[in-house]
DNA sequence: CAGAACTTCATGCAAACGCATACACTTTGG
DNA sequence: CCAAAGTGTATGCGTTTGCATGAAGTTCTG
């Protein structure tokens, strides 16, 4: 029976996503990018070390050759560098260029505003912490995704925003 | 100041859908379908009337035409059947064939599942009970998508699964 | 230390997507 | 009642995506 209110939560979850989404779209909030391209920029920018691409790739919903392609394109829109990693000849590490930084950061100022602007009149502030607490707990559900060993101390450090400045 | 609340909120709840998603589709629970093409049925399944076709766009993250194809896509498969409206000569409706139906109900079991697994081990009944309504008072968070006038008591009557039975 | 098994990333290719726009129908205003 | 504006859907076209697979590097095993 607890089932049916798993499920309830997750279609509920599911249709807010989509919902607000839609709305950032509609707002235009991360031109010039797509919401994917600026979801990499964001995730990069939350790391202090180069990211390696697998580990980029946990946190985008993307096949890891759409990643592979739109790191590319990032890369030759001047906005990423690549290199290869020197403790693994087949890792590809990723890190923002200076452009890419300042392109993620001015996108991200006008996101958190389109963001509070949805959310503050609907959920009190108290509510946003429960809610934030509770997806929190989801990201821990069974997978590869969850605060795992991998990669010592680098990539999941401070894995939320640059300094909790701006946002995704 | 709550700018950072209403982000961090946004933040945790799209890495979540993230994350879940994710493993849904390791899992390959929608197969043979895409996460997406399952959407438009289950959304259908959720509808007595045949549905138009912009309403079901309100649900569904996709644009317009891409929309459209896809319904030419799942028609083509015999899942669902397009007519004409009546009273509204461009209007298109959309309802699921028999056999539409019955796929849905199948990979909707199969999901329900999925969902239960990763969440029930991390939420409380309650918990998922007030993941469920803040997500719900989001939903209402301004744009066309609310529970708004539009179609008098056809497609967004008891938008909740066929009967709560299975899900998204 | 050689070879099998595994991991990580890139590439070929067909399918699907979004944007801009055209088309059909409906409603509005004179 | 007719033109103008508006709404709902389809189509052309270039881009992006995913799947299957290949190539390069690493780790495990005997």
């Amino acid at each position: 029976m607890s089932a049916r209110s798993a499920a309830l939560a997750w279609e509920s979850l599911f249709r807010a996503q989509v919902h607000l989404m839609r709305q950032f779209e509609a707002a235009k909030d991360f031109r010039p990018l797509s919401s994917r391209e600026y979801d990499v920029l964001f995730t990069l920018s939350g790391s202090e070390a180069p990211m390696r691409l697998r580990d980029l790739n946990a946190h985008v919903l993307l096949s890891q050759p759409s990643l592979s392609r739109m790191v590319d394109r990032l890369a030759a829109a001047g906005l990423v560098r690549r290199s290869t990693a020197d403790d693994d000849g087949r890792g590809v590490l990723v890190c923002l260029t200076g452009a890419g930084a300042q392109l993620q950061k001015e996108i991200g100022r006008r996101h958190v505003r389109s963001i509070a602007a949805l959310i503050d009149p609907v959920l009190t502030e108290e509510e946003q912490a429960v809610l934030t607490e509770l997806t929190g707990k989801l990201k821990s559900a069974a997978g590869g995704g969850g605060p795992s060993a991998r990669s010592v101390g680098g990539p999941s450090a401070g894995s939320v925003g640059s300094a909790g400045e701006e946002d995704r």
